[in-house]
DNA sequence: ATGATTTTCGGCACTCGGTGACGAATAGAG
DNA sequence: CTCTATTCGTCACCGAGTGCCGAAAATCAT
């Protein structure tokens, strides 16, 4: 095995969103993995916003992380999918808070409060998301990347509609509301990283309550932009 | 240079959706093209539909309209971009259309007008253009290089709606109805690709309207899909 | 016709992303 | 210590994409 570079010293940024150090049943059985899928995110995002993403080889990234080239693409398909753990896992809590929400609860205000509730940040937690959707937004390859994830929410979104409205998954309207809380959601995320003021679930539920009100012309008079 | 086949004879499929041959001011300088976007087009279309697009070399594709792989890449800036010609030109018709139209038509009347309206297809251009885009919606490098092309069609409503609105182009509500427009339309592509039935435009008007009278539970409750 | 100019094309060499195969390293279990 | 499971590193390979440069093929000027 090759000469592997301290792990804490690459990690170097000291923040973190999720905890997987303490995450292990301690009966394991073969080699224990040398990095982790958050360790190359942190060392992917930091390099990526010092040089550029497409500036960034993935040799460096592994090397960052103290590991292989090889083994970077076993903790990822592709190089564009480094940056997208908090996005899926965040796809995962709207769906299981769409399957609790109340049976009495109108479709849209389930849709409206999953993804608000969904969108809580930590504080501290709020720079590393701001860095990461700025690029995830800005880098050409990385806004490609995006296509199979969005995917992903759109059809929790259009799941869920479809149940409570008792028709396919695959009719149209599920299709049009899934599609459409997405683009709102993106186009509040949008607002929030151009601005640096108000919280973004403030953008979030203006987008969705436009969305539920129709894009009338009264709805598009409204104020510019939500108070901050 | 090396020996090339004939151009007719790789080119194989008769229909085409835009002239490009007398598209010649015969007053030009230098050596000729050997070949035009289109015909690149259709040749990665033939071999896409045939063989599948990861399945497909640049090379191939090249090879078939008569020219070689360095000439290919300076048609397109990518594999996945061969398949976007006609979506760019629809963006651009909607455009103008949007443009033109008349200032006291209600601002989301206008969209869904200049929509339906580029989207009308002539009955022989229809097999083409589903194969292409169950393609571009199936294949997920394809899928994934639909960010650009989809970004222009955003900010071609958004700056319309910004306009009419008397707001900036960056605030909130343009941003919200240029992407929610492109998410239903996208919906209604996809519900047209999955049957076979009914024309496109339906589809598409039903979506955009549902859009306009807001995403509550009676417009959800409404018929399953549009009638044929 | 001949040469100058302009435009497109082909070939070459190179980097990097991504993949399959295979053996080595490192742990626990017996 | 041996067996087994798991991760890792190295190597070899393919294809996408790019910069460079000279050749090909057309028009224009003389």
């Amino acid at each position: 095995m090759s000469p592997r570079v301290d792990n804490q010293d690459s990690r170097g940024n000291g923040t973190r969103m999720t905890d997987d150090v303490l995450a292990r049943p301690a009966n394991r059985r073969g080699r224990p993995p040398g990095t982790s899928a958050r360790e190359l995110e942190l060392a992917a995002l930091r390099l990526f916003t010092e040089q550029g993403f497409h500036e960034t080889t993935v040799d460096q990234i592994a090397a960052a992380a103290g590991v292989s080239r090889r083994t970077f693409f076993r903790y990822y398909d592709a190089k564009a999918d480094v940056l997208w753990n908090e996005f899926d896992t965040e796809v995962e809590t709207i769906r299981s808070l769409l399957a609790g929400s109340p049976p009495d609860l109108p479709v849209f205000d389930a849709v409206r409060r999953a993804v608000l509730e969904a969108n809580h940040y930590r504080a501290d937690d709020v720079p590393e998301l701001r860095r990461r959707m700025t690029l995830l937004s800005t880098v050409p390859d990385l806004a490609a990347s995006a296509a199979v994830h969005y995917d992903a929410w759109e059809r929790a979104v259009s799941a869920f509609v479809a149940r409570r409205s008792g028709q396919p998954e695959e009719s149209l309207y599920p299709l049009v509301v899934g599609r459409a809380v997405l683009a709102a959601c993106r186009a509040a995320y949008d607002r929030w990283s151009a601005r640096a003021d108000a919280d973004l679930t403030v953008y979030l539920d203006a987008a969705l309550r436009a969305l539920a009100a129709g894009l009338t012309d009264d709805v598009l008079g409204m104020e510019p932009d939500p108070v901050p």
